[in-house]
DNA sequence: CAGTGGTCTAGACCACAAA
DNA sequence: TTGTGGTCTAGACCACTGG
């Protein structure tokens, strides 16, 4: 039997979820099966059962194990087939992959009127639109383009150099009295319009990824709404689901 | 000041965490900066470290703030600017929905030869490569086409139903001596081929969503690849970022 | 050195499920 | 009633940071 090694740099709750993994993996611990007791656990490798709780909840941030109150602690379906899609905003996206981030604005803009789609989100002219879009590049190439509609008050001045380099949520807290708290985003694919397959030199009908975020108050009043196109061929999400490391 | 509430049925640790959240959304804590000490935190709301800790966590998972050994805690960079696309397996996905899924088996073939994308993603033919593919509806209606490759190894007999119902890592593991440990998926977007287009009852050259997967074993081997088109007016993948409720 | 976060322990009480 | 997971406490030791 796997033992925990007190005097490893590897923590013991990592260790005992390195070998609970394991004999999952290795069929010890079935599907829909469920893992000893949290108590049961603690005494067979001589942890206590906090310790054997931080373990476990590792597991289960993985989607390795789920927890029933009262019940046990089952092992979940195997899910291989699933992946997981971070996407931090383009500056940091790019950034970690060691490139150089550009902004272009390509257009500032007050509308009088929303745009159909806006207003199928429930956004609402209120006292009128500001409108702006950008080129993204890495390395001074074109990857993306962005379309931004955001509640408009008057009052403040506006200065193209913070649409060119603030975050659309910092731009709208400084610009209206609305203050973002929640985000919801929609990915799939699209084909570029004449119009943004010209900033990202391509054609046009070419496929291009679309990302569309609502942002909303408090209250969820929709304040904000960005579209994003990436070209296909430099951008895409990677997911990487790996098995936890046995000893560091 | 907002005080915990020990008779709530929310706990402390979750009350205390709405606290902070919120103070760091009106900008009482400020990106950048550090939070008190975890001690002072336990102090001020009069619970125990632990209890500040699992409050910390939960924060941190969310990317609110982020813990440096030795200098303190802090305040993250606001990022409504940010999505977190969780993608399972087909079934999870339309049965989350509240839709019927359904499997069509396509192809099964036997490949002498790997087609050129995969021998570059570094999988080798061993003997032999194994090919399927299969349509995914969702109440009748055609949503995807996926094609699988696998190492092959004969011996065990191949059963149509198999490929028709059974995950990809399990159909693995169970017709080859490998053990999938590990999966890196890629999405991107693309244009249908006429082959995808005419079981997706879609025109080639539609733009469809394309996931990429490959499962490595525990020695880092590709042993299968599967690819995935989804029509994107019938397939997206959500996001939705929110601050966590006050009181439940 | 003092202060910070990272980990662990031993024990307690609770809500929930099943017999 | 017993056993399960969910939460909390009080106290301990460690590794790391900075003065």
């Amino acid at each position: 039997m796997d033992k925990i090694n007190k005097n490893s740099f590897t923590p013991p709750f990592y260790q005992l979820a390195a070998i609970i993994e394991k004999k999952i993996m290795e069929g010890e611990f079935k599907p829909g099966e469920p893992l000893p007791s949290e108590n049961d656990l603690g005494r067979e490798y001589e942890l206590s059962r906090t310790t054997v709780r931080k373990c476990l909840g590792l597991l289960a941030e993985r989607g390795m194990i789920s927890a029933q109150q009262g019940k046990g602690t089952f092992v979940s379906r195997p899910s291989l087939d699933r992946a997981i899609f971070v996407m931090d905003d383009f500056k940091t996206q790019i950034e970690n992959q060691g490139k150089e981030v550009g902004y272009r604005l390509i257009n500032v803009r007050f509308l009088k009127q929303l745009p159909e789609f806006a207003l199928k989100l429930g956004m609402t002219p209120d006292k009128g639109i500001l409108y702006y879009s950008r080129l993204l590049t890495a390395c001074e190439e074109p990857v993306g383009v962005e379309h931004k509609y955001m509640c408009y008050k008057k009052g403040k001045p506006t200065l193209e150099n913070e649409f060119q380099y603030k975050a659309f949520s910092e731009i709208i807290t400084i610009h209206t009295e609305f203050l973002p708290v929640r985000s919801q985003a929609m990915l799939t694919a699209e084909s570029a319009s004449e119009y943004d397959a010209n900033y990202l030199k391509i054609s046009a009908g070419d496929p291009v990824l679309k990302l569309q975020q609502v942002l909303y108050t408090r209250d969820d009043k929709p304040v904000g709404i960005g579209v994003f196109y990436y070209r296909s061929d430099r951008y895409s999400l990677v997911s990487d689901i790996q098995p936890l490391k046995g000893e560091r």
